[in-house]
DNA sequence: ACCGACGGGACCTCCCGTTGTT
DNA sequence: AACAACGGGAGGTCCCGTCGGT
């Protein structure tokens, strides 16, 4: 990896972590400066604008989650074990987060709602993605004959990342990683209980 | 109401709106000046400070959203009831929000979580204060025999606020209220299922 | 003349000097605060932009070269006389210029031409207006007998703008007044030897 | 010519270009790289500063006129004839441009004429040498018998210089070469009336 | 009770130039 | 001979807040 690129990674990590803590507009260049070490110049040699830097670093960040999934679900292969491994590792950002400050996908949805923050997208896409994934499972689930063939996997896939969601902010402002435990806990009881 | 106080009151609204949509760092006091058609001066008339203003819209909504629940749990005498009109009324938010923009409480709690803000600790009151007439209502359930003895009021606490508010920040990005709807659904379905 | 009105006059004959002697792009928001003396809240108080105030500054400049033209003009009669006048008032802009700098509207001309500057249109609404006067003025003479039939009033006002453009220019830069007023001879013996 | 210098004539075309139309000040040493295809490095190797750059360019270009006119004169022997061709090859840059965006020593003339850039004192020695040029024709061909011995050497300088540049801008900003056609025109006739 | 004028600081961006490295 | 990485400063814009007037 050349000296550019490794800085521009230092970049990402940095902006991921202030954008994270801070918001998207609440993040200075100022402050990107003093975490990197960089002045303005060796910034703006890696991007070209602020949003250049916040798009990568929440890519980068929706990267590392999914990396995350990727590690949890790998050995697995009986589809409802897959979807509680889901569970817990997205969960698990409640109390050990990829990047301080929560979970960018929220927060950068929430900020960029109904702000013209060019987010919005990239939220949407992971979330959407994220959504599949869960209805993929759940549908061999059931295909499986582990899941009775009732359940809705839509619903579940907006409860599943609802609850998590909301369960990471909650432990977020209260300081308190339980809600987020609670909640996955919920969620895996929940799944074990549609089993025909 | 004076022509003074009813002047603040118009700013507090147009305040609630700005924040809920922009956040609060993302609201300018231009922004304020041009929805409520008053010039600088006529705000620092009523509030010494953009943040105070802030605090009053915040304590605004809440008092919006407790005076929703009132309403919609005041009638209502079995526990099991009002602790089901509880859950329909704030998930309601996703479908019907008491200002556009989600749920204040939870933007607000995002924003300010790590970056310096002092509405931190007004969104920690409220959703304590959430979880815990909740919790009091899962209790007088089990009193009354209405739930299971053995239910966690805790921890439905925890789930009811975290799969709500989750589904309020889903069904916004993706300007799609049936997520918001299923996870109502999910958590009656749910609190049904722990009866006795 | 309210006090806001005031100001922002001050601005305006600030803005033409500064940008009559530095160009458009030269001239700096900070060099307008020294001299004007307010601070960056104050000029963006009276224009939202500093494109917003180039272009007063410069449609001020116009006006003022306009008046020069009527005031001139006003007490002549005779087509001839009123054209003359008009050579030596434009031409008098080499010798005591309506603003430090040469000619505004050529200054802003060759700055604007091939940048995408929003100067260029008004420099040649007033270059357009200025020819048509001379060509007014020239088809009257002839008409009145005072200037031969076959003169050509558009080559006549092509050659009296260009070379008293050209002259201002050339004193200016050689600090040496006397191109104009040869120009302005010039350009005088040159009509009345038109004479029928 | 070796591989630097034929970057070395890379580079100041390429200045003369972006300078003559966006200003000395309005180019960027980023706009010379995207034209050059060259990398700060490479600029900085053949120059040590924007300023020498500049220099070397607008010295490129007078070379570059002053050629035209040496090509244009070269044959003819006859005083009011080269004087003839000396005017008409001026005005032609109104035309057919030696760099587009009009003639360099005006447009640099006026963007340095208060402005600190030393860009004045090159711009006046040319303006100078050509009104040397223009002088010592007219006295040639007074002594020849071709002008009237009274007319004034000086006055006609002034008067074809200003009158070509004047018209060089204005057929510059209409995008109309019919002004420079006008005034090489009037300048020839001029000097013919002038005859004994 | 509200308007209008202004101060001064911070933010993003772009600029010119330097230095180490192929 | 040319590139790539970076420093540091300045530019235009917008921001929050103060204060005299009416």
């Amino acid at each position: 990896m050349s000296k550019g690129e490794q800085t521009r990674e230092r970049i990402i990590e940095a902006a991921a972590l202030l954008i994270n803590r801070l918001g998207y507009t609440g993040m200075s260049m100022s402050d990107l400066m003093a975490e990197t070490g960089l002045e303005k110049g060796g910034l703006y040699r890696h991007f070209s604008s602020k949003e250049e830097i916040g798009a990568a670093a929440f890519e980068s960040y929706i990267k590392a989650v999914e990396s995350r999934l990727r590690n949890s679900m790998g050995g697995l292969e009986s589809p409802r074990d897959r979807l509680l491994a889901m569970i817990q590792t997205l969960a698990s950002i409640g109390w050990d987060p990829v990047v301080q400050g929560g979970c960018m996908v929220m927060n950068l949805s929430i900020e960029s709602d109904y702000a013209n923050l060019p987010f919005r997208a990239i939220a949407r896409r992971a979330l959407s993605r994220w959504r599949s994934l869960i209805r993929l499972e759940v549908k061999a689930a059931i295909a499986a004959g582990q899941l009775r063939p009732d359940v809705n996997s839509e619903a579940i896939a907006s409860i599943v990342i609802s609850a998590i969601e909301g369960a990471i902010m909650l432990s977020g402002i209260e300081s308190n990683p339980a809600h987020a435990r609670r909640v996955s806990e919920h969620l895996e009881e929940f799944i074990r209980v549609q089993s025909p």
